[in-house]
DNA sequence: TGTACATCAGTGAACGCGCGTTCACTGATGTAC
DNA sequence: TGTACATCAGTGAACGCGCGTTCACTGATGTAC
């Protein structure tokens, strides 16, 4: 095995990608150094040739949660200019997310332990908060208005997400989702 | 010192207190044995006279961080017999609510980590939702309507503290939060 | 281009520590007579 | 009512285990000449 600069940066992918899903499936505190690397395939010895401490690749796998989160949102805003609201909603309301805890929005898979986290997440919560809100707020056609509603919006649909995920009973998600889609999708009088 | 049965009962709720209240203010598995029962006064061998495990009272004190939350809403809504939307949910948005983590909403205390929890933690989510769903939607006038709006409203708000708590920014959690409110109060057209 | 050598990613074993759990023991409780 | 004794909540020490972290060592990489 040759452990060139490029074996490095791979390896290096391969443990925060690990940590990433670990941590969209389970949590923040549910990463392992020692799993992480066997995820890797690596022994857990060489961990610190990558980073400082178990804590500071929790900070960057966190990051790359909300990246990976905000990739798939940039894509449908990509692909569609002028969403309705209803098919925004749907993008994070869809089944298949509730379902795929490994791969889908990262401020909702962060947002209900974020206030145990340290600042540095925090931040970056708010941060990809702020600009989903953004991108909500120009489908809507931009302004203050706009910008207030979509902030209600993407509140409502984190805790459709929280709270779909959060209750054992398949009936009861499907009602929370549809009654968020709604109310969410109702037109301000 | 004596150790009577009521001794017993006594040093039990200790327990069980101090744990919904690490629960509360730091997550699920943030509690330890030796923590709890050092909060309680006592030595850990002790543990094991009063549950069978961690886990075992884990889910005790889960129970109870649900039924603390549920008090206050009771009292809400025993005092209040017809609120308005508006004051509804200004029992979950009041910023003293946001900002006392340790004796709030047990559901908006969870909601973000049940997935990660056993089913019966997620089903007494569930069901202290569906409850105050049920009290909402009794306020809006009651009927399957009432029931639908009241599951929506419930469901952003339970974002809306999520987020609060989760952003380290105050500013931007008083635009959450006044979004939210917005959203919700306006009567559906 | 070929050779000598410093670098350093990765291995595997070891460390100290805190955790959940167990256990021998203590002594007030509370029951049986 | 008073006495003898079994119970058991609580103590304090010990256990095995997994964790984050450290370290001596290996051997291919990649640089200096």
């Amino acid at each position: 095995m040759g452990y060139s600069q490029a074996d490095k940066a791979r390896s290096r992918e391969r443990i925060l990608d690990a940590a990433a899903r670990q941590i969209s499936e389970h949590g923040l505190d549910s990463v392992s150094v020692a799993d992480s690397m066997q995820s890797a395939g690596l022994t857990k010895g060489a961990f610190y040739a990558h980073f400082a401490s178990r804590e500071a690749m929790i900070a960057e796998a966190a990051d790359r949660v909300m990246q990976h989160g905000q990739a798939r949102i940039d894509h449908f805003f990509r692909v569609r200019k002028k969403p309705t609201v209803a098919e925004i909603v749907d993008v994070w309301l869809d089944p298949e997310h509730i379902g795929n805890l490994g791969d889908g929005c990262g401020i909702c898979a962060l947002a209900g332990e974020a206030r145990y986290a340290g600042l540095e997440v925090r931040q970056v919560i708010a941060g990809h908060f702020e600009k989903n809100v953004e991108q909500i707020a120009q489908a809507l056609g931009g302004g203050r208005a706009a910008t207030a509603r979509a902030t209600a919006i993407l509140t409502a649909i984190v805790g459709a997400v929280s709270m779909a995920r959060a209750v054992g009973s398949p009936e009861l998600t499907q009602v929370i989702l549809e009654n968020t889609r709604a109310m969410v999708t109702h037109p301000p009088s």
